[in-house]
DNA sequence: AACTATTTATAAGA
DNA sequence: TTCTTATAAATAGTT
């Protein structure tokens, strides 16, 4: 329809191309809306052009969800599905590697091992013996640093106390007690008690390094 | 564009309308048809009659959803993000799990126990030392099975050999072999050694229970 | 569903 | 891009 006929083929000639696109986009555009118009149609209608650049109608009152969803179930081909497809697989692939670790929790807690055979069995209590190893050093070391962190309390006690006494306000008790406690901590490491519980609260100063506490 | 011109609005007259819309939708179909064509576009057009029935035209060598992807993408509209922010939410959430237990994991093994502060490094402690002596325990049993089935099959042994013997096919040496071997096995369980590398292989059997060694 | 008078879309040119 | 216009194509009303 114009000034010649024109055979339904790629146009090669680029910028013919592009006009004709232009010019048909808007034909198709109009059309659409026409049809909705005059016939109650809903039309959902999405063009690319080869550059890239998109255009799109679709009916008043409605949008290209709904439409697309009515194309779903209409058509019956799984338009959401294939998008969810990625979703759910990703989550089988986490629910199974969740699952897995689960187990491994369970055995590392000593449950659930009626199903293991010595193999595993001799595997899983290497691994305990490891990691109760590495944590009793690490408890070592938290204890180290607590006696560390107590003897400067220690010290700065002792000097708060000094100047005290020697500013004439004179007050022993506290540097007394605090004594007594650092003694009470020079045993080494009670298993399972809280270093904290065995001192006084009232006596208790806050460490030195900042958030130490936390740590212990 | 025909015998008389029309208004763009609704045709009232239920059957004119159901035969305007059949051609006008064939039409469309063939200028979206030639537009992809003509000039490499890609379309996708869907149309719902007011019947509920649907046609829809896709550019060859695409899918509605690449279409809609592009759609997606270029628009910024959120097409299926309502559609698919159950499963994102269902796939955070296992995520989440699924690290910390990566963590308790790692925990476990004496891994990355640099940030524990002292209580939950004797929970650990409790929890790996529980670990150990239900596995500990389980291998016992599983050694005890081990002994039973031994001696079992012992007697089986002797039996046979007793009844080769008295068919005139006396073969003393395989029972000898045989008590050897289960005395060896009386002296308790020994901590990371295979039982069945103390048997010779020539002189194992296939055990009374099935699948017992599977549980060894 | 076919026909056809008309309207509409658009190819080519400017 | 936009306008113009000759012509192809679509289609409204009819059969």
């Amino acid at each position: 329809m114009g000034r010649g006929k024109i055979e339904i083929k790629r146009i090669e000639n680029s910028s013919n191309r592009q006009v004709t696109y232009s010019k048909r986009r808007n034909g198709i555009l109009k059309k659409a809306k026409e049809i909705t118009v005059l016939c109650d149609a809903k039309v959902s209608l999405v063009i690319f052009a080869s550059s890239g650049k998109m255009h799109e109608y679709c009916s008043p009152s409605t949008t290209v969800v709904d439409i697309l969803d009515k194309y779903h179930k209409s058509s019956g081909k799984r338009l959401w599905d294939a998008k969810h497809e990625n979703l759910s697989n990703e989550i089988d692939r986490i629910k199974k590697e969740n699952d897995s670790m689960h187990v491994k929790l369970r055995h590392l807690k000593g449950e659930d091992i009626t199903s293991l055979n010595h193999k595993e069995l001799m595997a899983l209590e290497e691994a305990l013996e490891n990691g109760l190893s590495g944590i009793r050093e690490k408890q070592t070391e938290v204890h180290r640093m607590a006696k560390k962190s107590l003897k400067m309390l220690e010290e700065a006690n002792n000097e708060l106390s000094y100047k005290l006494s020697s500013s004439g306000l004179a007050e022993q008790y506290q540097q007394q007690m605090t004594m007594e406690c650092a003694r009470d901590m020079g045993n080494g490491y009670h298993h399972g008690r809280d270093y904290n519980s065995q001192i006084p609260f009232a006596f208790r100063v806050q460490p030195i390094q900042p958030n130490l506490q936390e740590r212990m």
